[in-house]
DNA sequence: GTCAGGATTGAAACCGTTTTGGAAGCTTGG
DNA sequence: CCAAGCTTCCAAAACGGTTTCAATCCTGAC
């Protein structure tokens, strides 16, 4: 059943009908009744591919993940974030388009998908320091919101992050006023930008009670179970071990809490921990009473308003360039006690 | 650039144009060359909206996402699936569009996707026990494909699955072998496919020995860190504990690991695990030397297959359903030893 | 030199919508 | 009673490709 079938079914041109479903005011409400009735009637939906070519626009959002040799997107926060995106795509009628692609073929695919005319604006994910695709998609003249930033560039774009400077600045804050001096920093690759800055605000509250940052108590790379036991467990092994940890991620924790559970150390109580936690739909922080003390962003709040971003941008394509921060909130859970005195 | 002004820009025929680019046999070598040279001074690429219309075929894969009020599809390892799937669009021109919808409009999802042509096929996720969507996506008349099965169902669907049951009673045999008599199962929602083949896997496996399995040794919940968590601890501070765990999820088993670290009691001397390990990018089963002994079945590599699978069915619509069963191996690792003697 | 038949190319229809530019029919006010 | 102005509808032209059908150009056989 299509438009032309319909419009012959009930007398009156595919114009009429055309603009009757789409609620266009020069047509009679009598008739406009009588064509939503037949529509429904014959269930009729009209055809995407012959919409998105009329209108010429694609009805659509574009996710580039690259597959990495290196780094991979493909991880726990990126799948929340889809789901949140997900939602906003949904309730405003487009779709959500995927690409995978190796993490070489990158730029390409952002031109194949503005040239092909596949999708109306773009969500980048995990940006760097210095990130080449904000300018290479400002090249192509496709709308795009960056879930996070890009320190370094100096183009003004649209973005969507969480304060993660002051976050990791109030964690560290907390965990200095409860006494602890040795603090180590699990953080993410600190060629991410939001590591970077989750850095710098560790780094910051330390240096304001006049600390100096201990190198050895600073790691940085994936956030794996595995990496995360391993460096907790070779700072605790050091001479001068910490007594608390600042830790980017839910998953790194875990490996953190199980060297201190091989340790014999007791979590609270002869070291805390801070995590960053993102809100996962599996991986929660406890369900009633929150098992550890965590800056708290959802994360999956955070891609139904980037979506929300994207799309107002393809409506209005002349607006200057939004952006949105969200502040985490330090949540205080089971995790953090003062500092153990000697 | 479109067809048109490539065409007079070479002084050809749009159809010549067409035909050279793709493939044709009728168009001159030469001539092919020149147009193929053409579009690439002038990086030409064809409308995608506008092959969708004229050909008739939408080049994408759905996924859809219900997003639930009970359980969720978007875990850690939908994530993984996803990129495998994807991979192999890209690789074949395919585009993926994913629709997160409500779980309650899940059906409309599936029929508005058919019927406004979105999508020439759908790969359906996490199917259950007798699930409905096989009928429904029969109906309407949509390839697909499901990763799993759904006992119960009657008609013949096209799927692919690892062989769960086997792989669940092998390692329960394995367990066995090494003297285990009381061995826990610490399983996922036991009206999800996956699980129930799981459970019948392990009690079969028990019964063959003669055993009678316990049902308070048998667990059946969401695969988060904090279920198994719990239910491990539970299952421990009874009076008859188990000495072996063998559980569906990486996730859960950090959390039965951590019960166990609670307890004082040692991974793979005094208690022993075995788990289902998916090969998640970010979950790592030990980098070099796997840490847990584990059924080891890669769900990217299920998802590159998966997605060939629906776009063959896609080519061959006249096929009869396909299906393929992956074998999980049963890999060693440090997580399992001999049943302590009491 | 002619002609059949393959090799190339092109004109036009088509895919299913939206949208532009009228054109009827009906009021309404002078 | 008529022109002006609304309403309400429609024919036809996009949108940017693919595909059918027909036309032209060669080539080699006779």
């Amino acid at each position: 059943m299509n438009l032309k079938e319909l419009a012959t079914n009930l007398g009156l041109s595919p114009t009429t009908v055309s603009r009757a479903l789409n609620g266009y005011p020069e047509v009679n409400e009598t008739t406009r009744e009588r064509v939503m009735a037949a529509a429904k009637r014959h269930n009729y939906l009209p055809n995407t591919r012959a919409i998105r070519l009329a209108t010429g626009r694609a009805m659509a959002v574009g996710h580039v993940i690259p597959i990495a040799t290196k780094h991979e997107i493909v991880n726990p926060v990126f799948a929340d974030f889809i789901a949140g995106a997900g939602e906003t795509y949904s309730r405003n009628g487009y779709d959500m388009v995927l690409s995978v692609v190796p993490d070489d073929q990158e730029a390409q695919a952002y031109r194949d998908l503005q040239s092909r005319g596949t999708v109306d604006g773009i969500i980048v994910h995990a940006p760097r320091l210095d990130d080449p695709r904000i300018a290479l998609l400002r090249e192509v003249g496709l709308p795009f919101v960056v879930h996070g930033r890009a320190t370094g560039t100096k183009d003004a774009y649209s973005w969507l992050d969480v304060n993660n400077r002051r976050s990791f600045q109030r964690a560290t804050e907390f965990l200095l006023d409860l006494g602890h001096r040795r603090i180590a920093l699990i953080n993410g690759l600190e060629y991410m930008d939001f590591a970077i800055r989750r850095r710098t605000g560790f780094v910051d509250a330390l240096a304001a009670r006049g600390i100096q940052p201990d190198p050895a108590l600073m790691f940085s790379d994936e956030m794996t179970e595995g990496r995360g036991y391993r460096a907790a467990l070779e700072m605790l092994k050091s001479r001068n071990p910490p007594t608390a940890f600042l830790v980017s991620s839910m998953i790194s924790a875990l490996g953190v809490r199980r060297a201190l559970d091989e340790r014999g150390l007791k979590l609270g109580r002869d070291v805390s921990i801070i995590i960053h936690d993102d809100e996962l739909s599996y991986l929660r922080n406890g369900d009633d009473v929150p098992i550890y003390t965590a800056t708290r962003s959802s994360v999956r709040e955070a891609g139904r308003q980037t979506a929300e971003m994207v799309l107002d941008l393809i409506a209005n394509p002349d607006k200057p360039p939004q952006s949105r921060l969200l502040e985490a909130e330090l949540i205080i859970g089971q995790s953090t006690g003062p500092a153990p005195s000697k």
